[in-house]
DNA sequence: AAATTTACGTCAGCCATATTGACATATTTT
DNA sequence: AAAATATGTCAATATGGCTGACGTAAATTT
């Protein structure tokens, strides 16, 4: 069926800094997909509990991380979507219109808007993670535990490593890990 | 404009804000979280570039996919990329008119265009892998190949079921997997 | 105390990327 | 000859980003 072939492009120009490689570089390509259609399989999973109750992903990232992250501000939002305020607006307006969010003032600085869940806001991110979840189990009971442990770490290696620290204080659920160094 | 009434306000966790009828799955909820920064991070790294040729991440995709399997066909690519083909034909066509991609009519069903990268569109596509591999070489030197090999049997495991195969046959490098059962 | 900075909100417009639906054309299959 | 298929295109719409400008309240600096 292959009539034509261009074959394999080398990939890294760059073998100064690299000790132990022998793998090819097409392994890297692998890489490249498997994220893909990983990412777009398990980022679609809510979508029609979403499409439900007139949300969309946005609504759900935002929903995510106040349910993770109880009382954090907007700016530690705005850090760790990566998004403007304007964009976050939007979303934010509607999930507090709905009663999923709510905001309350911060009590050492009063112009903060700290953001929490409701109990709506909590029962809809556990509907919306459950899918996912299911997902997550599926695989490591195909792959073993220790498949899932590699991929932690190997995910936690590909964030940017200005921001690894951070990410890492949020998985375990530290506040206010922007503001202390 | 802040409704406040539950829970504590103290900035520090306050576990009273936590329903305790869900399960204990917060390893879970790593996963998610890992993934999201994981990706978004890998994802980004070509924007730069990009947006110096005027193209988007759709561009990028495209020009991926055509580049890793020179030959396919324009259902093939809506297949992998799961858009319409309207959407799918505002970025091939800017892709052909800049001569990153050529079309050619099927050998055996003159109806189809094949798709192929032109020396151009490679080397592009490569210019565009350069960053994401720079990651992943970083993340492989880091966590070591065992843990990349972990996080590819696990991503893979993450794949709707229904289209591991077509992925697998996909990263092989296979023509025509789509119609090869 | 006044000035400045910060945190947040909002209006307005624009861009990229996706969608649905309708329709056209060439080619293959029935 | 008719029907199905592969592709392309026009038009309208949705989502979720962006920039820029401006306003307000509270904290910080001078």
């Amino acid at each position: 069926m292959a009539d034509v072939n261009f074959g394999r492009p080398a990939a890294e120009s760059d073998p100064q800094t690299a000790p132990e490689t022998e793998l090819p570089d097409t392994g890297l390509y692998d890489l490249v997909e498997l994220l893909f259609f990983a990412y777009r399989d398990f980022i679609s999973d809510p979508d029609a509990i979403l499409s439900e109750i007139g949300f969309g992903r946005a609504h759900h990232r935002v929903l995510h991380f106040v349910n993770r992250n109880p009382g954090l501000c907007v700016a530690d939002l705005l850090d760790i979507l990566k998004i403007t305020k304007q964009s976050l607006g939007r979303v934010l307006k509607q999930l507090i219109d709905e009663g999923y969010v709510s905001q309350r003032e911060g009590p050492s600085d009063r112009r903060q808007r700290l953001l929490f869940p409701t109990a709506r806001g909590r029962a809809m991110a556990l509907r919306l993670a459950a899918p996912q979840f299911a997902r997550f189990a599926a695989a490591i009971e195909a792959t073993g535990e220790a498949d899932a442990e590699g991929a932690r770490r190997f995910l936690m290696a590909m964030v940017n490593e200005t921001e690894r620290d951070q990410v890492a204080a949020l998985l375990r659920g530290d506040q206010g890990s922007r503001e202390t160094p």
